[in-house]
RNA sequence: GGCCCCAUCGUCUAGCCCGGCCUAGGACGCCGCCCUCUCAAGGCGGAAACGGGGGUUCGAAUCCCCCUGGGGCCA
């Protein structure tokens, strides 16, 4: 961090200028819930026009590692989350942490324990066993110092009243003092407790809201001592419900995919990502589709619901086949591109293809006129990539069914006319082919489906496709002709 | 175990704070129809919810209590 330790925030009046943190430890991946959590800081801060600052929490050194610090950004900036100062680190302040230790020890507001863990430990099973509340039984709060003997430090937290947290969210919730003990502050071997670490650095960094999951609502009646003990000026808090699995409990790797960047892998667009976040917890009306203008606009944290959440697939999908169709082709067609490539298409592969595409005259490159034909329906740039696969010079698994009923003789025998007659056209584009086909099926007195479903299976090798004179245009005539003539001998020779 | 949070269609939610406009609205998903070269997209329609029990009130999804259920924290 680049706040010099002595340094206190300014007394009293809170600076009206929001400013909130997103607080991740990098121990792993950014999951959705974190990704969440993130945004609703980002969005609060956008609409406010304050600040958002990122503190990576890594004084666990055993599990903290640099790839996670790097996966957990690069999630950010892949869902345009931007921060606005350098990434506070937590690394390295212990002698900040410990400096406000001593100062409360100064002042007696906090006092050394001599207890040993162990000896904690011990009486905290046996007061579970009889029944009792597993508290620390404040034996050491007026004891003698004792040189030489390992301590931890305790906060004195006093057993009468009431700690009220003011939640943004959940209102006001109170916490008896009976329930809190003299918790500890300072482990025997000089590491703070989080606790006592969280209420420092957001103090120092002059956070005005904390915005964060659930899961610390129990935590805050404590760390609003931690406030008062320092003279630190409270922020206002709100606690966000959590994200929960299918089978409603808190969602985790046994749900699927929940790192962020597992959606990108998958084809995902950030935009469908966070709009489906927003959406989970938070609405606006019965809106369901937001620009991120309307999002920063709109963003009120205190309609953010007090539910937890589902997280469901299915909507996800339904919010990315949208965008989908929405998003500018040529970006689209660059994410395409590194999906080929991940299908095992070689690169030149592509470039041949997209070659003769342009040399062809066409308006456009060859990925956007794929995406075009394509984006309609797929739900992801994955499952678009695979469905036009067969664009590509690729073996063609012909799919029993549709070969069964779609190839039969006598559609082989329309099939061998077309073909003559494709060899004949000028130019291999939707609009003349189509009006090959329609002329064709007008002479014979068939309906379009009689030939252009034979056509589908031969060029696709499924019965599924988007529409068949757009697929011809995009294969090309050489291939095109080349699957006709394939499916012609091998059914008919 | 103690404490805390939460409870409207399968899911996300509107409504709840400030009771009547709620025969509970929207969206995803699901089903059907239309469109149609297939599949989508789109359009139209449908099934689908106030966890249970007590109060308060002329009247409760909305306020209060209990129960049940779920989640979280404390180790």
């Amino acid at each position: 961090m680049e706040i010099i330790g002595g340094l206190q925030p300014s007394e009293g009046k809170m600076s009206e200028r929001v400013r909130v943190r997103f607080a991740p430890s990098p121990t792993g991946h950014l999951h959705v819930g974190g990704a969440r959590t993130a945004l609703y800081n980002w969005l609060f801060a956008r609409h406010h026009g304050g600040t958002f600052i990122l503190r990576i929490e890594d004084t666990d050194v055993e599990r903290s590692t640099e790839e996670s610090v790097e996966a957990i950004l690069e999630s950010l900036r892949w869902l345009g989350l931007d921060w606005d100062e350098e990434p506070y680190r937590q690394a390295g302040r212990l002698s900040i942490y410990q400096e406000y230790a001593e100062q409360l020890l100064k002042v007696d507001k906090a006092y050394r324990c001599y207890c040993t863990p162990e000896e904690l430990e011990e009486r905290r099973k046996e007061a579970l066993q009889t029944g009792r509340s597993p508290r620390y039984d404040g034996r050491c709060r007026d004891g003698r110092p004792e040189p030489g003997k390992p301590f931890a430090l305790r906060l004195r937290v006093s057993d009468e009243g009431v700690t009220v947290v003011e939640d943004l969210i959940h209102g006001e919730v109170g916490f008896d003092h009976a329930e809190l003990d003299d918790f500890i502050v300072v482990r025997s071997g000089g590491l703070p407790t989080y606790n006592f670490a969280v209420v420092i650095d957001d103090a120092l960094l002059q956070v005005t809201h904390v915005i964060r999951g659930d899961d610390h609502l129990s935590n805050t009646p404590k760390q609003i001592q931690v406030y008062r003990a320092l003279n630190f000026p409270l922020p206002r808090f709100a606690h966000i419900p959590l994200i929960l699995g299918p089978d409603r409990t808190r969602l985790s790797k046994r749900h699927g995919a929940t790192a962020v960047l597992a959606y990108r892998e998958l084809g995902y667009l950030p935009e469908a990502m966070v709009n489906y976040l927003v959406r989970l917890g938070w609405s606006h009306g019965d809106q369901e589709i937001f620009s991120r203008e309307e999002l920063v606009r709109y963003f009120d944290i205190a309609r953010v619901g007090n539910t937890p959440a589902i997280f469901d697939q299915a909507k996800l999908n339904w919010l990315n086949a949208h965008f989908l169709r929405e998003a500018d082709p040529k970006r689209l067609a660059d994410l395409l591109v590194s999906f080929y490539r991940q299908a095992g298409i070689a690169a030149n592969e592509i470039e041949a293809k997209a070659g003769d595409w342009s040399n062809s005259g066409r308006a456009g490159t060859f990925g956007e006129a794929v995406i075009q034909t394509f984006r309609e329906r797929a739900k992801t740039v994955e499952e678009l990539a695979q469905a036009s696969l067969f664009l590509f010079r690729v073996p063609i698994d012909y799919d029993g069914q549709a070969v069964e009923t779609h190839l039969q003789p006598a559609a082989l025998t329309h099939l061998r006319e077309i073909c003559d007659r494709l060899q004949r056209v000028n130019r291999f584009d939707a609009s003349p082919l189509e009006k090959l086909y329609r002329d064709f099926v007008a002479e014979k007195g068939l309906k379009l489906g009689d030939v252009a479903q034979p056509t589908r299976v031969a060029l696709t090798g499924r019965s599924v496709s988007p529409p068949v004179f757009h697929v011809m245009e995009l294969v090309g005539r050489e291939i095109c002709l080349e699957r006709l003539g394939t499916v012609l001998e091998r059914t008919v020779g």
